[in-house]
DNA sequence: CCTACCGATCGGTAGG
DNA sequence: CCTACCGATCGGTAGG
């Protein structure tokens, strides 16, 4: 008999496999030893090993299309636009390490219909992120040489983070942010210092 | 009879799956048909699959390390080691796509003895730039609020250009490096706009 | 959720 | 470098 919950301690169990081990790499009987049930009886939770690998996948691109509409779709001047949608990306991260590592690491992994669903979903958080910054450019807010490069320069930093963040570390999801957009913002914001934003 | 260089096709094309497969989901069928030989015969040439991917990262790691030598040990100014260390960075992915994607995705399905060998010349990789940028801060050419920050931001960014750079598109790799490090000069370093280095 | 199992495929080897 | 294999393990299923 099923139990209640089980399927999401399936979940997480088998995230965690697959970002230390790799999809490929994680046997069925992994998951299923971790789970504390035999590997046939993983069956009557799951359909197959992949669906696993997709749920894991596309909740997380759920969630990082999630946090940043919000931010997105708020008032809030572009530098403090910019600002929130890396604490919001980070926060995903660090809030769901696992999930985080798995979207970007194993995806691949998928078959091609899937493949392409969770692709859909990656350029339309790109999309969201290209927005945010021509509006800056539009505003005066930035100067962008390269606005495509510098989306790409940011997102790569940002995406990095999955591989040297540690939770127990020094550092908050917060100063992490602030971090980061100062080192950015005083890249290509008009003023010097890179203006701070005192009112949080 | 083995034939001369037929060891090195192997591993190119051991890369180029590895790549795109990813090291689990490649088999010794497919490095061997892509080969034009059959999986047995594969071992006349190689003693096994992981000789192969340790092969492959630790050329990519010794690569990231000789092109950064050069430039440290250079007595240039410590804003133009910073571009030069950024175009060799670039220089090595863009040159080698392949075994840099695998250097970066792959090295993690290395046993732990080897994996500790790639590891000891990543930790020495990112030794070279901390110093980097310290002997910047000690000059006084970069103000670094976080030392240790800017550094993993760098490489953040730097390692993921393997995910979307492609050497048929627009941008040269010495384009790439020269956006890249506008972007972060005028970030860190006190003139405003960036001491665009025009003696290149 | 367990027992018992299956066909397919894996990395690798022996002998030539 | 081929022929001919092998033991181990894989993802998954039938029947309870």
């Amino acid at each position: 008999m099923p139990k209640v919950g089980r399927r999401e301690q399936i979940l997480e169990k088998a995230s965690q496999l697959f970002r230390t081990k790799g999809y490929h790499a994680t046997t069925i009987r992994d998951i299923s030893e971790a789970s504390g049930i035999l590997s046939g009886s993983l069956y009557a939770h799951i359909k197959s090993k992949e669906d696993l690998l997709f749920e894991i996948t596309d909740r997380g691109a759920e969630m990082f299309l999630r946090s940043l509409r919000s931010v997105v779709m708020s008032e809030e001047d572009p530098v403090t636009k910019l600002r929130n949608a890396l604490v919001a990306h980070i926060r995903v991260i660090t809030d769901n390490l696992e999930a985080a590592t798995v979207f970007f690491h194993e995806w691949k992994a998928l078959t091609e219909e899937r493949r392409r669903i969770i692709q859909q979903k990656r350029d339309e958080y790109e999309a969201m992120w290209a927005r945010l910054l021509s509006e800056g450019e539009e505003k005066g807010r930035f100067r962008l040489v390269d606005p495509k490069f510098a989306r790409l320069l940011i997102l790569s930093a940002a995406n990095g983070l999955y591989q040297w963040y540690h939770p127990e570390g020094e550092l908050s999801p917060e100063e992490v942010a602030d971090r980061f957009a100062d080192i950015l913002l005083s890249g290509f914001t008009e003023s010097e210092g890179g203006e701070k934003d005192e009112s949080r």
